[in-house]
DNA sequence: CGTTTTTGACCGGCGC
DNA sequence: GCGCCGGTCAAAAACG
């Protein structure tokens, strides 16, 4: 019988008897009554003995998996901060290389660039010298932060030396963002509250959607770059990486980039079509969910080894086990006068 | 007329 | 050394 007790009841049934704080716990007060008065006065049949038996090996199993669990995740946090040390050495080294290797190799071959472009440059460059501390605050879409906003001087050699490569030094931010986008636009304009000037166009080998390039233009000296592409996967997926800190705050909302000139802005101020807000919420939308989700992954997590680790160390756990199961087997026998 | 977009050409890095 | 490829330039066209 108990067999098949056993087996006619899973583990949804213990686990049910298992909510310690549920009006159950009114019952298992009773039926620990019933279980002492009933079966302890009188002898102990061999049912008993089995279901103490089973019960015993259940405990010592969820021990067990306590434990197991425990060391996985003692694992998992010391994984975890191998890795997070390999990426900050790794970090540590490419800023010392781009602080040295990039700054001089600027200086010492200047001939690397093109010529009218270093005339250009420095024509135009000098307009900005330094890049400004601000815009920290800028990395509002940002999905994928490579580097924190303590480190500007990495863009402060990228923008004289324009054609540093990504790995060699990396601008001080690097950030993709996701919007969704109608197939049938064909454009490739991603509204996030700045303006851009399109610079260039080109298609790539990995992907048959064009990659457009895009400048800053709301400041003559801003380096933020922007590039967007439709996904390969999914093409109603723009992908826009956006490369540097802007040096200047936000522009005030209004017509983002597209054909209008900052003349006609200054006195017609129209409310934007909603479509810009909508694809902004979105990419932060996308943004919070996955800091949320990791955030509620690592709470679950640390939650189980919690719940683990208080069950098993919880002395009142086996008598409320035993209450449990000893309520159930009353519930479910038939009641025998 | 000023600004932005388009688009072919160019440049430099990288792999073979 | 050569070709491929991504990124950028700049003249021309488009636009308001």
């Amino acid at each position: 019988m108990d067999e098949q007790w056993m087996i006619g009841q899973p583990s949804p049934t213990l686990s049910l008897g298992l909510n310690l704080g549920r009006p159950t716990a009114r019952r298992a007060v009773t039926t620990k009554v019933l279980v002492e008065e009933d079966f302890m006065s009188v002898k102990k049949s061999h049912e008993v003995e089995a279901l103490e038996a089973e019960l015993r090996r259940v405990g010592e199993e969820n021990r067990r998996l306590g434990e197991m669990l425990r060391a996985l995740v003692a694992k998992y946090g010391e994984l975890q901060g191998k890795v997070t040390g390999m990426m900050a050495a790794a970090a540590a080294t490419q800023q010392h290389q781009s602080s040295t290797t990039s700054e001089g190799g600027s200086a010492a071959s200047p001939s690397r660039k093109r010529v009218r472009s270093d005339s250009l440059e420095t024509a135009g460059g000098n307009r900005n010298p330094s890049p400004p501390l601000a815009a920290a605050g800028s990395g509002q879409f940002a999905v994928t932060v490579a580097v924190g906003p303590d480190q500007t001087e990495c863009t402060s050699v990228h923008e004289p030396s324009k054609r540093v490569r990504a790995d060699e030094c990396k601008p001080s931010r690097v950030s993709k963002s996701y919007v969704h986008a109608d197939p049938a636009d064909l454009s490739l304009v991603v509204k996030d509250g700045y303006q851009w000037r399109k610079y260039g166009q080109k298609v790539t080998k990995d992907n048959p959607c064009p990659r457009a390039y895009f400048r800053c233009s709301f400041a003559p000296g801003c380096p933020v770059k922007k590039k967007v592409q439709r996904s390969a996967d999914d093409v109603t997926v723009l992908v826009a990486t956006y490369e540097g800190d802007h040096n200047h705050g936000q522009p005030a909302a209004k017509h983002e980039g597209a054909k209008k000139s900052d003349a006609s802005a200054g006195a017609a101020v129209r409310i934007s079509p909603p479509a810009p807000v909508v694809q902004l919420q979105q990419q932060q939308q996308q943004q919070q969910q996955l800091k949320q989700e990791a955030a509620a992954e690592a709470e679950r997590k640390n939650l189980a080894e919690q719940m683990a680790a208080t069950l098993t160390r919880d002395p009142g756990f086996k008598a409320a086990l035993v209450s449990a199961l000893s309520g159930r087997i009353l519930e479910l026998t038939p009641s025998n006068s």
